[in-house]
DNA sequence: CTCCAGAGTT
DNA sequence: AACTCGGGAG
């Protein structure tokens, strides 16, 4: 199984970074807020555009307490084009209780991180590598480009829990941070030569699409009501999107019980 | 059409 | 385990 000496891989990997490592917004000054706003972009999210709203955003947010004390319309309003805008709502909830219950101190213990919203195993353990330069073990999509087509080239589904070893084995434990940065480096270059291997993931699975989606339908609804100062009733809603009124109704509703939409007497807002 | 430094809900 | 959640670039 193991064609590689982990010493060779790891000089390849270092190698690829030193010539050719990104030189991305978060990486300039690291401090756990700024890696915690930016992991939670980076989630299904491609790293030009997440590089693009990420300055904005830390502008505008600078710091846990800020972003605490801030409306939810606030938060929605600058990460409009980023998508998921739940993740807007869960950064904003993250950030409440990081001032309330941690004092403003993000824990560096992945177990802990995970309690928080929209921090699931991989966003947990890449803070604390990222954040804390600790040595987190965790996988993700470049992670799994990079070990499938180094360890697994031939086979046709290779499961997380066949990589998980190696990728503990090849972590750098002197610097966690550095590694898992050159290793995100490396797989996406490697998805450009190689066409994506992640695609032999046994975990890999291909997106809906999004022509038509209730995904689009909703983005459509929520960016109107970002651009709307007092809020808009759903046939006004309706008719800017050109959406079906009672769909428009529904994805509202929906929206409503997400939290990331108010209604007032007919009139929905953000 | 495909995918993206995934997570939450059912 | 299967669905759902944005939006843009290639």
């Amino acid at each position: 199984m193991q064609k590689l000496p982990v010493a060779a891989f790891r000089r390849a990997v270092y190698s690829h970074f030193a010539k050719a490592g990104r030189h991305l917004p978060w990486r300039k000054k690291v401090t756990p807020y700024r890696t915690f706003v930016s992991e939670i972009m980076l989630q299904q999210t491609q790293v030009p555009r997440a590089a693009e709203f990420f300055p904005r955003f830390i502008k505008r947010f600078p710091g846990w307490k800020r972003l605490a004390e801030a409306e939810l319309k606030e938060v929605l309003a600058v990460w409009q084009g980023l998508g998921y805008n739940r993740r807007a709502r869960f950064l904003h909830e993250a950030a409440k209780r990081v001032t309330g219950e941690f004092k403003g101190r993000l824990p560096d213990d992945p177990a802990l991180l995970a309690t928080l919203p929209g921090i699931g195993k991989a966003t947990a353990a890449s803070i604390a590598a990222f954040g804390f330069n600790r040595p987190a073990v965790f996988i993700e999509t470049n992670i799994r480009a990079v070990f499938i087509h180094h360890y697994f080239p031939t086979r046709k589904s290779v499961t997380d829990a066949d990589l998980l070893p190696l990728v503990e084995r090849a972590l750098d434990r002197k610097n966690p941070r550095r590694w898992y940065s050159a290793l995100m480096d490396y797989g996406t270059a490697l998805k450009r030569l190689h066409g994506n291997p992640a695609r032999r993931s046994a975990h890999h699975v291909r997106q809906p699409g999004f022509e038509g989606s209730s995904r689009q339908a909703r983005g459509a609804l929520v960016r109107c009501l970002a651009a709307s100062k007092r809020g808009m009733a759903v046939t006004a809603l309706a008719k800017k999107t050109s959406l079906n009124e009672n769909r428009t109704a529904e994805l509202l509703a929906a929206l409503v019980k997400e939290g990331l939409v108010k209604e007032r007497r007919g009139c929905f807002l953000l």
